[in-house]
RNA sequence: GGGUGCUUAGCUCAGCGGUAGAGCAUCUCGUUUACACCGAGAGGGCCGGGGGUUCGAUCCCCUCAGCACCCA
């Protein structure tokens, strides 16, 4: 074996043979118990980010783990749409190719353009998975747009709008003016900003020299205006309800009206009412019946409802002049500067724009009903569970959800329109003239809906569409509902919620039992990575530095519930490090012969520190299995890798001197070491793939065909080893101590020192005895004697009530050991103190548990003989 | 404005009613045939402030301060 491993070199291959020999693939027809797990699809045209190598990562813990647990293992893959996204894109491609753009080009011709650029890039990030050593069922890979998904969408949509969940609707929506579509209220970002509040005055019709004065941040919305509205208790205003002003500009008249909308603490408390351009103005003008008046086109430019000399004018423009015409009129009050949310599309960058057309809406209060009252239930929990609170809090105050994009990018919208505008809603246009027909009594031509569906509307569908439905297929029965959704906090209402209330509908049941919720990989300042800041860590770059295993490990490492991942390269190189560390402690094994245990039977261990040891395997498994168990990643990552230390440090360490030659103990010993090294490989393989299934292989562990990927997990019956871990502990505390006493005292490393133990009990005796050797290696001791009393200049340290002696005078210097002595013994002291005052609370003794009471006392006990013995230590110096 | 987190060693973070932990960083030592991508040892903490509950609070409750994020 080489001195270090080199993950770039092996990482390929194994995947490779992973893949080939079929491990990935979920078995229906096996009588294993299924585990399932949806994969969030990411963009089909995207690249790997970390946050995808985070969620893809704890995905594959979680399979590998349930694989090797005899689980019947779907871990179901696939990649989105994304309809704006790729649509944006591939616009921008063919303005750099110098192109015509979309609408030139043609609704087919573009099409075939953005199929092009997805067979191009579409592979990409599915690709770059393989190089994380993830392993789902790459051969049931799903595409939101694949046939089979888009009839799902089809059914769905027609479905829903025969129940009346979905409808055609004429309300205000999010308008992206540079994109030319709708997009849903999630879509929008509200930034903080400064700006302005412009106070306008509005002349009241019929007075001279009487003005209204109404404040606003978009005063080019004025040229909308239907009404002013006050408060209808606003003593200030109550004679102005019900006459009308004289718009400027336009020189409308519009009406005054009372509504509670207006506030009197704000500003002057009228408010100018814009019903087409605002959605607390909409609602206000559908309770009043007032015209709306839509001032913008699609481009968010004044149309030819606005005075001539405003039209085509863009918005921005208009504000200035209309300030401008106000100034010089005399009706702009006041300029207030400001800190206000403005609305952005979270795509395109751009101001977003209230804008009143028809849209297709779903009724989403309807059903988000079922979808709270499913985790009401405990049918799908939250982990971390305080996420419970936020999907409750948005379900029960959620909006209709706008599902039509102005897009060719996607599933086109399954409605066609009569001459008429009367709309027949079918899977196919053969149904949809059928129905025309019968509606009008004979054949009529139909036009079908431009728009297409919202991304997120397909892939509500995902956890049930991608296993076949609406085919009825043993998948479909067998894998859903799924185990565990793994996904970011960021897409609870995009998609999460969606998916509940599509599961619930369709399938009579919760998508999935468990919803994972991870945190954000953040760089190691807490920013978020963003390319604009430059500070994003390439996942691929990394495992091509540290290796796919160490970048893997990191990640599950700092999965701890709660908290943001914030990853620094400083820590993966450190897993790199342990990564390493395994490597030489294998070779470490192949040079002692310690690579086999055939036929080995670790219950019958008769060798104290073997037994020890294997149990220690033993919690490391159970620690493993109860974190991941309860989603604590951090913790399982924590337990292997103490454990690996424990093994090293300690177990190899005793045993090195063993091997050095043959003694009573020295087969068990090989075969004990090999055993566990086998042990650790399985246990971490689920975490570190690569480097445990080369080592498995490289050493001859593994039988011919056999790899880690397939094997089982271990469970462990073994009998209890309460002397061991005693033993053992007694021994690591010993060695800690006398090295502890001797590089305090600067005792050289290489010097070789006595150890004298002063009237130790049987116990102990044979304790010393037993581990002579490992005493003398390790804490670099020659020989040990057993007294009654201290020689001069001698040090005393005491471990558990065990007086150890080190007659290193020449090293020693008898003041400043009478300082540390003394500075121990106020230690103990104060310590024993506590104790004294809580075991002299007669509550406590009262109230306390029993087992805690008890406990106090015997560590007050042992405090004791400990004191004594230093005490007489200190007398032994002077 | 409403909500949710967070505040523990120099840094990044675990822990969460009963003796304060890890990694990194720092300092010291290291011709021991696995490993310097290493080992051994050490230093370093009013567990944000204040109140309360409790026999006992870093942990539970209230409150204040600061910092994040989400929703309006």
């Amino acid at each position: 074996m080489d001195k270090t491993f080199d993950p770039e070199n092996i990482e390929g291959r194994h995947y490779q043979e992973w893949e080939l020999s079929g491990v990935f693939s979920c078995n229906p027809q096996s009588n294993a118990e299924p585990y399932c797990i949806m994969m969030p699809p990411p963009n089909v045209t995207g690249s790997l980010h970390m946050g995808h190598a985070l969620n893809g990562t704890l995905q594959d813990v979680l399979i590998r783990y349930n694989r090797m647990r005899g689980r019947d293992a779907l871990w179901q893959p696939g990649t989105d749409h994304a309809g704006i996204a790729t649509q944006m894109v591939v616009e921008r491609k063919l303005q750099e190719e110098g192109l015509p753009p979309r609408r030139e080009l043609g609704r087919e011709n573009f099409l075939k353009r953005v199929w092009d650029w997805k067979d191009e890039s579409g592979g990409t990030i599915v690709r770059q998975m393989r190089a994380l050593g993830t392993t789902p069922d790459w051969a049931r890979e799903r595409f939101t747009m694949d046939e089979g998904l888009s009839q799902a969408v089809l059914k769905v949509f027609v479905q829903l709008h025969k129940e009346g969940l979905i409808y055609r609707d004429k309300r205000l929506v999010n308008w992206d003016t540079k994109l030319l579509t709708a997009i849903s209220d999630l879509e929008v970002e509200e930034r903080e900003q400064k700006g302005h509040m412009w106070h306008l005055r509005y002349p009241i019709e019929g007075e001279t020299a009487e003005y209204i004065t109404v404040a606003t941040t978009r005063p080019e919305t004025m040229l909308g205006d239907t009404a002013v509205a006050v408060h209808p208790d606003d003593e200030r205003y109550k004679h102005l309800i019900g006459k009308f002003v004289v718009l400027p500009i336009v020189e409308r008249m519009i009406p005054i009206i009372a509504d509670e909308y207006a506030n009197p603490e704000k500003g002057s408390g009228a408010v100018k009412i814009t019903p087409a351009h605002d959605f607390n103005d909409f609602e206000v003008g559908k309770r009043h019946d007032l015209p709306m008046i839509s001032i913008f086109d699609m481009h968010g430019c004044l149309n030819e409802n606005v005075p001539e000399g405003y039209r085509g004018l863009d918005r921005f423009e208009a504000r200035k002049k209309i300030l401008a015409e106000l100034d010089q009129t005399d009706l702009l009050a006041e300029v207030e500067n400001i800190v206000h949310a403005i609305p952005y599309g979270d795509r395109s960058g751009t101001i977003i724009e209230p804008f009143l057309t028809d849209q297709w809406y779903v009724n989403a209060a309807e059903m988000a009903k079922p979808a709270i009252k499913a985790v009401e239930e405990g049918k799908t929990v939250f982990v971390p569970e305080n996420w419970t609170n936020t999907y409750y809090q948005w379900m029960r105050n959620i909006q209709p959800w706008c599902i039509s994009r102005q897009l060719w990018w996607g599933h086109q919208i399954p409605a066609w329109y009569g001459p008429d505008g009367s709309v027949f809603v079918e899977e196919t246009e053969e149904e949809a003239m059928a129905a025309a027909a019968k509606h009008f009594g004979k054949a009529v031509e139909l036009k079908r809906d431009e728009d297409v569906l919202d991304t997120w509307f397909s892939s509500a569908l995902w956890p049930f569409s991608t296993l076949g439905w609406p085919e009825q297929t043993p998948e479909l029965s067998r894998y859903y509902p799924t185990d565990v959704l793994i996904t970011g906090f960021d897409i609870i209402f995009f998609w999460v919620a969606r998916m509940m209330m599509m599961g619930l509908h369709f399938m009579d049941d919760v998508p999935f039992r468990t919803v994972y919720v991870h945190a954000l990989v953040r760089d190691e300042k807490g920013q978020k990575m963003s390319k604009s800041k430059g500070n994003v860590m390439d996942p691929l770059e990394i495992t091509q530095k540290y290796g796919a295993d160490a970048l893997r490990f990191t990640l599950v490492a700092m999965a701890a519930q709660g908290r943001d991942v914030r990853l620094s390269e400083e820590r993966i190189e450190g897993y790199r490090n342990f990564a390493t560390k395994i490597w030489n402690a294998t070779r470490y094994c192949e040079m002692n012969d310690c690579l086999k245990h055939d036929g080995f039977d670790p219950a019958s261990a008769a060798f104290i520190p073997n037994q020890w040891i294997i149990g220690e395997t033993a919690k490391a498994q159970a620690a493993i299995d109860k974190a991941i168990g309860e989603y604590r990643f951090n913790d399982s990552a924590d337990a292997i890798y103490r454990f690996v230390y424990t093994f090293c440090d300690w177990y190899l360490e005793f045993t090195k001197p063993l091997l050095q030659e043959s003694g009573p103990h020295t087969a068990e010993i090989r075969q004990t070491t090999a055993w566990v090294l086998e042990q650790i490989l399985i246990l971490l393989n689920p975490f570190m793939p690569f480097i445990t299934e080369e080592i498995y292989a490289v050493t001859g562990l593994a039988r011919e065909g056999e790899r880690l990927i397939g094997s089982d997990w271990p469970t462990y019956k073994l009998p209890d080893n309460k002397e061991a871990v005693a033993d053992m502990g007694w021994l690591m505390r010993t060695i800690s101590e006398i090295r502890s006493v001797r590089k305090d005292r600067n005792v050289p490393a290489g010097a070789k020192v006595p150890l004298l133990v002063k009237e130790p009990g049987a116990a102990i005796k044979a304790r010393l005895s037993a581990y002579e050797e490992i005493l003398f290696r390790l804490a670099r001791i020659e020989s040990i004697e057993i007294v009654s009393a201290a020689p001069k200049g001698a040090i005393q340290t005491v471990v558990d009530d065990t007086v150890l002696i080190l007659p290193i005078a020449g090293f020693i210097d008898v003041e400043k050991e009478k300082l540390n002595i003394e500075r121990e013994i106020e230690k103990v002291e104060a310590d024993i103190g506590k104790i004294d005052k809580q075991l002299g609370n007669e509550r406590f003794v009262a109230n306390a548990p029993e087992e805690i009471v008890a406990e106090q006392r015997a560590r007050k006990a042992e405090l004791e003989s400990k004191l004594d013995k230093l005490r007489k230590a200190r007398e032994d110096l002077s």
